[in-house]
RNA sequence: GGGCGAUUAGCUCAGCUGGUUUAGAGCGCCUGCCUUACAAGCAGGAGGUCGUUGGUUCGAAUCCAAUAUCGCCCA
């Protein structure tokens, strides 16, 4: 039998291990007919992207949901892949290039997008290597990234098709602009946060009077793009302004004073400002009443020739202060107000989006999520926990139009084409060489790119060969879970079922498995600039994988959001510890030649009580798997294994290991141990693989010993254990609980009474026979547990004794000399208080008529047991106060 | 403004279909143990009127309604 360390070290096995299943193919999957698949699609993380704990955490779970199915006989496919990350990865590029003094305008588009796939192919994609530090058991050779040929195919298909359908359109639109990307950006990628600005009020003198009326405002350099003043039509205030005609101050330009629902009577004076190219309402009401629109910058937020010779070259918020100042010197300013208001900001660099007024290409959204809403309505997708349906719903049924296009170079490229003769614009799939109208040659590629969530949303299927009509999409497709964290329900998930019924016809996945996310000890999130973060590779390093895996599982209730700090890793490492220790001392035992199994009638009662706990456990784990209660199911583990297992099983079959001179029942407890111990790690093992395999691969190397053992040999390939009725014995469970409580009892009285660890204790007892005989034929249990020396059944009430109520038992430790009377009295005393506690209680239901009527038969009927006991038990006590005066 | 979540032991959290729960776990705490697997351990113990107020019910940590505090999402 192999020896082991005293303690796990996770260093030496993990790499080992990792290495033997990837290098031996075992996360491969292929299409096999006699199989069920069960597949989860990885969600991609950034090429640009490092591990950080969301990842470890979703990784975790998914990974012991893949194992897990794997073991169950499913042909299991769990889909790695990489994202382009446009914005992301451009801009890494983008600086690496200026450290050395490149401007990305100098090389020109195509030399720099060679230097993005230079950089993605050196650098990019660290994090796959870093996920296999987590264990996982993704097919590697499957990994897709969505700037791949075939993957880039796929976008184009889904461009196309949806251009041709006239779902997409392009167009001049006030969109998200951030203007240090210099790209417009989705409503999605805003973040909106509240800002404590100010509210200025404007004079705009009012042409031909020497009157003048304010507006107020809170983007006062906006104000050099204005074409109109508004007011609501039903104020009255405003009536006399009727086909006047307003001056901006500063540039002169004339504004037309027009009248709009829109304008909220109650904001600042009633009257705004007019700034089509400059404000999605604005533009709006632009339209509405055909004032122009006056862009006053530019792609990087700097004012244009249009703002006026003296605000020109200026950046937007250096403007903001010129003009004010300029306006108050020349007294245009009534008054400024501290105005608390929400300000968008890009997601990816936090700069202050600009709204801007630019042509882009979007996607007609309605059609795509009506039938998204009714895939979730009708139940095909759930959402796990199903309150996220109602924040999916709600989007959806809100939805507005997508705006793909990015002001980018790295991405795909959008595959419209123009004739630059005749003004033919069409989509194609393949590069075309000329225009299908003309025979012109001169044909010009839009120069955007698509949005990264573009090719995200195809990724169920585009992975898997889509739009051929291939072996892989036929059989994996559609998949079963998607496991993600709820911040990318717009983003991604929703979009992906949306393409998922647009371009397959189906669900990409009947569930959608939302976790909570990791926050710090304090409930914020992990930030690089709070420096809060807590590092899985740092963890991993220092308590082992399976710790980390074990601790984020056991952690992740109902998705709520995880409050994360290192020490919680130490229960993992705790466990893992146990389990190898477990090991150690069946591996220290004497190795016979060929073990010889118990016959089942043979069987002891703590075998037989321990193979009925081990099927409990079995039938826990498999309806929390199913419900996606993944602590909870590996929690039934942990108990199993450390409670029931080490801390009674092992015990218990200690003397007959040590002592007993019967080689053929020493060999069969050794067996029948490291078997149910072999069963629990395979049980284990989706939740910590490596520790797992590393004492299942010694236990497998035992000679003699019959365990069932399938090719390949790995315990990732093995079966998953199922709960059988046959082992389940009620009785065993009922006999050793009865066991067990004696033996509580007998070691709290030892441990009040300060009795020394080595002395052997006398134990009386009184009860029914047939509990009394539970005793006796067990009483080496008694002895070694609990270290009762001698056992006597007595209908005498000992004196001077302390004592306990087990069931219907009582028992009784004299401790002539030794007892401490008044120890034992105030034992005595607190029992009895909490007995009658109980009692009252129960009294006091019993005598409420309306309970008697009301309740259910079975409820009443217990409620009365549990007072005939009560009385009973109390009864003994008291007597027992009375032997102690 | 609309929606969602949380509030239970010193800390972090379970408690699912209302009744074997005067409420569990891990950590922490107290006591005793280096018992030939494990001190990352073993044995024993203390500690909570389940945010507040009402309601439903024979019965509420659990269901409903208000309310407070904290957090998140959307506009």
């Amino acid at each position: 039998m192999p020896e082991l360390a005293k303690t796990y070290d996770p260093k030496i096995v993990e790499d080992k291990w990792y290495k033997f299943w990837e290098e031996n193919d075992f996360f491969h999957t292929e299409p096999n007919p006699d199989k069920e698949p069960y597949v989860i699609m990885m969600p991609p993380p950034n090429v640009t992207g490092i591990l950080h704990m969301g990842h470890a955490l979703q990784d975790s779970v998914q990974d012991a949901l893949i194992r897990y199915h794997r073991m169950k006989g499913r042909e299991a496919l769990w889909m790695p892949g990489m994202d382009h990350a446009g914005i992301a990865t451009q801009n890494v590029v983008e600086k690496k290039l200026a450290d050395e003094g490149v401007k990305k305008e100098d090389l020109g588009r195509e030399a720099f997008i060679d230097e993005v796939w230079k950089w993605k192919e050196k650098h990019g994609g660290i994090i796959s290597q870093q996920k296999r530090c987590l264990g996982d058991s993704p097919d590697w050779n499957r990994q897709r990234f969505t700037m791949d040929e075939g993957m880039s195919r796929t976008v184009t298909e889904a461009f196309v098709r949806l251009y041709n359908e006239g779902l997409i359109y392009r167009g001049d639109y006030i969109v998200n602009w951030c203007p240090r990307c210099r790209t417009a950006i989705s409503d999605e990628e805003v973040d909106h946060r509240d800002i404590e600005g100010n509210l200025w009020y404007v004079k705009y003198p009012i042409k031909d009077s020497d009157d003048h009326l304010t507006v107020a405002t809170t983007r006062p350099e906006t104000m050099l793009g204005d074409t109109g003043v508004a007011a609501n039509p039903k104020d009255e205030r405003y009536r006399h302004l009727k086909g006047k005609i307003a001056i901006l101050p500063v540039l002169g330009r004339e504004l037309p004073i027009i009248f709009d629902d829109y304008v909220d009577k109650e904001f600042g004076t009633g009257l705004v400002k007019v700034t089509p190219a400059h404000d999605p309402n604005d533009f709006e009401m632009g339209k509405r009443h055909d004032l122009p629109s006056i862009k006053v910058m530019d792609e990087g937020g700097i004012l244009t020739a249009e703002a006026g010779e003296d605000f020109q070259g200026m950046d937007r918020f250096e403007c903001r202060d010129a003009l004010v100042k300029r306006l108050e010197d020349h007294g245009f300013i009534e008054k400024v107000e501290k105005h608390s208001h929400s300000v968008g900001h890009c997601q990816r660099c936090k700069t202050m989006i600009e709204p801007y007024l630019s042509r882009q290409w979007f996607v007609n959204m309605k059609p795509l999520a009506e039938p998204a809403i009714e895939a979730v309505k009708s139940g095909k997708i759930k959402f796990v926990p199903k309150r996220w349906e109602k924040v999916y719903l709600a989007w959806l049924e809100n939805i507005r139009d997508w705006c793909i296009s990015r002001q980018l170079w790295w991405g795909h490229r959008i595959p419209v084409y123009r004739c630059s003769d005749c003004g033919y614009e069409w989509a194609s799939v393949d590069p075309p060489d000329k225009c299908p109208q003309l025979d012109s040659n001169s044909i010009e590629q839009d120069p955007d790119v698509l949005d990264t969530w573009f090719s995200s949303w195809l990724w169920p299927f585009s992975t898997l060969g889509w739009p051929e009509d291939n072996k892989d999409l036929n059989y994996y497709y559609p998949t079963d879970v998607l496991v993600s964290g709820y911040d990318i329900i717009f983003f991604w998930i929703a979009r992906m079922i949306m393409a998922g019924l647009k371009f397959t016809g189906k669900e990409p996945y009947h569930t959608v498995y939302i976790t909570g996310m990791i926050k710090d000890e304090l409930g914020r999130w992990m930030s690089k600039s709070l420096g809060n973060g807590i590092d899985p590779l740092e963890m991993i390093e220092k308590y082992g994988t399976d710790a980390v895996r074990y601790s984020l599982v056991v952690l992740t209730t109902e998705g709520q959001d995880i409050r994360l700090a290192p020490s919680r890793f130490e229960m993992g490492r705790n466990f893992a510890n146990k389990l190898w220790n477990a090991a150690r001392f069946l591996f220290m035992q004497d190795k016979p030649e060929r073990f010889t199994v118990t016959a089942p009638e043979k069987l002891e009662l703590e075998d037989r009580w321990i193979l009925s706990r081990l099927q409990n456990m079995l039938r826990t784990v498999e309806k929390n798997v199913k419900r996606y209660r993944l602590n909870e199911a590996l929690l039934a583990i942990y108990d199993f294994t450390w409670h029931d297992y080490c801390d009674w099983y092992v015990e218990l079959i200690k003397p007959r290991l040590y002592q007993s001179d019967d080689p053929v029942k020493r060999e069969g407890t050794l067996a029948l141990a490291l078997k149910i111990f072999e069963t629990a790690l395979r049980a284990l093992h989706p939740f910590m693989p490596f520790v797992t395999e590393e004492l299942w691969q010694q236990i497998a190397a035992i000679d003699g010993l019959d365990i069932q053992i399938s090719e390949p040999r790995t315990i990732m390939r093995q079966q998953y254990p199922e709960s059988a009725k046959r082992f389940i014995d009620k009785s065993a469970e009922s006999d050793m609980d009865t066991l067990q409580n004696v033996i509580q009892a007998v070691r709290n009285i030892r441990a009040d009474m300060g009795v020394p660890p080595k002395a052997k204790a006398q134990v009386l007892v009184t009860g029914p026979d047939s509990a009394i005989q539970i005793l006796q034929e067990h009483s080496h249990m008694l002895e070694t547990l609990a270290g009762i020396d001698n056992l006597t059944n007595t209908t005498d009430r000992p004196e001077h004794s302390a004592s306990a109520i087990v069931g219907e038992l009582e028992i009784f430790v004299p401790l002539e000399g030794l007892i401490d009377l008044d120890i034992e009295r105030s034992r005595l005393e607190k029992e009895i208080t909490r007995h009658e506690g109980m009692l009252e209680g129960i009294k006091k239901k019993l005598s409420n008529e309306s309970f008697i009527k009301k309740a259910p038969e079975n409820i009443v009927l217990r409620e009365r047991e549990k007072e005939n006991s009560l009385e009973e038990k109390l009864s003994k006590f008291k007597k027992n106060r009375l032997s102690l005066s």
